[in-house]
DNA sequence: TGTGAACGCGCG
DNA sequence: AAAGCGCGCGTTCACA
């Protein structure tokens, strides 16, 4: 059923078999780091969940070595969880002085150093079939431990209020820390070649770190012309800020958008010198040559890194890039690249939360924001989008403003779902999301602002900070609600895609070379869309396990409630040509 | 010489 | 066209 993974310090794993409560229910074992991945591989017939600290840290061991695994329970991420959910406050979990679990995980999915000792994993443990010390130690009486940390993640959710939404949800985040080191392990396809090329021809020619390609030493000197400063430094915001105001252009920032507003000699060069010094620093020869490591692109990903949920990445600024360079991401020979992004997800995961069925049918079959045009609500679809990100993102002026109230009679329940949240945060509340993740509460100096606008001594400034700041966290959680959701939807769509693919039957008979090299297997993930790197044979069924599994996904988080997720899917060589 | 804030911009 | 959510990262510059 359950299979408890620690490392000791010398860099031995333990194996715990554990019952449905968590109970010991068979010896313990010791392998060697050697001997380990052939021990979860034979195990894995049976599809046991293994249960450990982190992830990142032991999976990458089994990936090394060609195995990977069905199911997991992270207990690092799912402590997270438990640890803020509202679902959960009465449990010992939640109610608990903080702990090591509570503690951030070191930087670096390092193997040795972070080993649990024999003692961490008894410790506090009085089931049957356990050695080791048995009392001692340096943590509470209730125990440290993993064995003793899983039984009272299994009491939490037991006891929860929504028990069945809890352990979805707990699945799907374990299934996304395997995700993510697959991902990772497995790279995003990437010609340097190509990119290379792209580079040169917007920038010229390769030169030396630290001197400007050709075209944009081209534009500063065109810049420096048009203002009249032949020693300007472009790159400096102080220099173009004082240059730009001796011109006579009155700008506040020397931010593109505002630029745009202005006519004069030195707009157009300069927001082109800003694009492309941009792509060199960002995305330009140096980061090639950090970041792409035999044709693939291999960011680590971090699950829960966000805290509504969503995932963050460390190095190489994965989720940001750009447009401009995905021409470079490109399918191995005789494979694709099958790209899929869930059409107005955060509108549609709105409805369904709030359980507004006009809304859900303004999406139905179609482009929700066009749907909400057909209905008559408003009259573009660019007004339709700008009214409903306003609505889930708390905008009070501008034209998204001025167009919520036709949007609030349309779609009551969505809208008041929204406001609602939000004014849970102005309160300093927390907020759930469909599956139970919670928002954090607002800190000491949120509190200490707020408690000082109620001193009878308080000053207009001081109700102007506090309201100010209330409604800064009240826009937090309206958002947090939508987001987080939204999330949830993402990791259990991911979740069952990997799921389906595995089962698909092996191309080739084994053996011979890593089954990323062979099977179709998931290499990008961006919040609300995945691509998946497979066999050109097998591409069309690809589309088909993508589709189905939005499908599930939506079920599995609001069951019967009538509301289409709709996927983009494109079957491409580069990433450029998807959508 | 190292550190961090401010700025700006990429993504959803 | 530029308000309103969540991020990561590179650059410059002030300050220790």
């Amino acid at each position: 059923m359950y299979l408890l993974v620690s490392r000791t310090n010398n860099g031995e794993l333990l194996v715990l078999p554990l019952g449905p409560e968590g109970e010991v229910s068979g010896p313990a074992l010791r392998l060697t780091s050697r001997d380990f991945p052939g021990y979860v591989c034979d195990q894995e017939a049976d599809r046991p969940r293994w249960v450990w600290e982190d992830t990142a840290r032991i999976y990458p061991l089994l990936l090394k070595a060609g195995v990977r695994v069905h199911r997991a329970h992270d207990l690092r991420l799912c402590h997270t969880i438990l640890r803020l959910s509202s679902l959960t406050q009465a449990s010992s979990l939640a109610r608990a002085e903080p702990s090591q679990w509570d503690r951030a995980p070191a930087l670096q999915p390092d193997a040795a150093a972070s080993g649990v000792t024999l003692f961490d994993l008894f410790d506090g443990d009085t089931g049957a079939g356990a050695e080791g010390p048995a009392e001692g130690g340096t943590d509470t009486a209730a125990g440290a431990g993993p064995q003793a940390e899983f039984r009272r993640q299994l009491d939490a959710v037991r006891a929860s209020t929504e028990p069945g939404r809890l352990r979805l949800l707990l699945a799907a985040e374990s299934a996304g820390a395997l995700i993510a080191a697959e991902m990772q392990f497995a790279g995003l396809p990437w010609r340097t070649d190509v990119h290379d090329a792209l580079l040169t021809r917007e920038l010229g020619a390769r030169v030396a770190p630290g001197i400007r390609p050709e075209r944009l030493e081209n534009l500063a000197r065109r810049i420096r012309d048009a203002l009249g400063e032949p020693g300007l430094n472009p790159d400096s915001q102080p220099d173009l800020m004082r240059a730009l105001q001796k011109a006579g252009l009155r700008v506040t920032s020397t931010r593109a958008w505002e630029l745009k507003e202005f006519t004069h000699p030195v707009i157009e060069p300069l927001l082109e010198y800003k694009k492309l010094s941009r792509l060199l620093s960002a995305n330009g020869w140096y980061w090639m040559d950090t970041w792409i490591v035999n044709g693939r692109f291999h960011p680590e990903y971090i699950p829960g890194g966000v805290v509504t949920g969503r995932w963050a990445t460390r190095g190489g600024g994965a989720l940001q890039l750009p447009k401009q360079v995905r021409g470079a991401v490109v399918a191995d020979a005789d494979w694709k690249l099958v790209v899929a992004d869930a059409a107005q997800l955060e509108p549609r995961i709105l409805a369904a939360l709030s359980g507004d069925t006009a809304m859900a049918q303004a999406g139905r079959g179609t482009d929700l924001y066009a749907g909400i045009v057909a209905g008559g609500v408003v009259e573009t679809r660019e007004h339709a989008k700008v009214a409903m990100l306003g609505a889930m993102y708390g905008a009070t002026s501008g034209e998204s403003g001025r167009l919520l109230p036709r949007l609030a009679k349309a779609f009551p329940r969505a809208l008041a779902l929204t406001e609602t949240a939000a004014r849970a945060g102005e309160r300093g509340e927390s907020v759930t999301t469909r599956l139970g993740r919670s928002s954090p509460r607002p800190g000491e100096r949120w509190l200490a602002t707020q408690a000082q606008a109620y001193d009878p001594g308080a000053t207009d400034a001081d109700e102007r900070r506090a309201r100010s700041q209330a409604r800064d966290w009240g826009r937090f959680t309206r958002n947090f609600i939508v987001q987080g959701s939204a999330a949830e939807w993402a990791l259990c769509w991911m979740a069952e895609v990997r799921r389906e693919l595995r089962m698909l039957p092996p191309c080739t008979p084994a053996a011979s070379g890593s089954e990323f090299d062979q099977a179709p297997h998931l290499v990008f993930f961006l919040h609300d869309e995945v691509m998946v790197h497979t066999p050109a044979a097998l591409a069309a069924t690809v589309e088909g396990i993508i589709r189905r599994a939005a499908d599930t996904a939506g079920r599995h988080l609001f069951a019967d409630f009538p509301v289409d997720f709709l996927l983009t899917v494109a079957t491409v060589d580069s990433y450029a040509q998807a959508k």
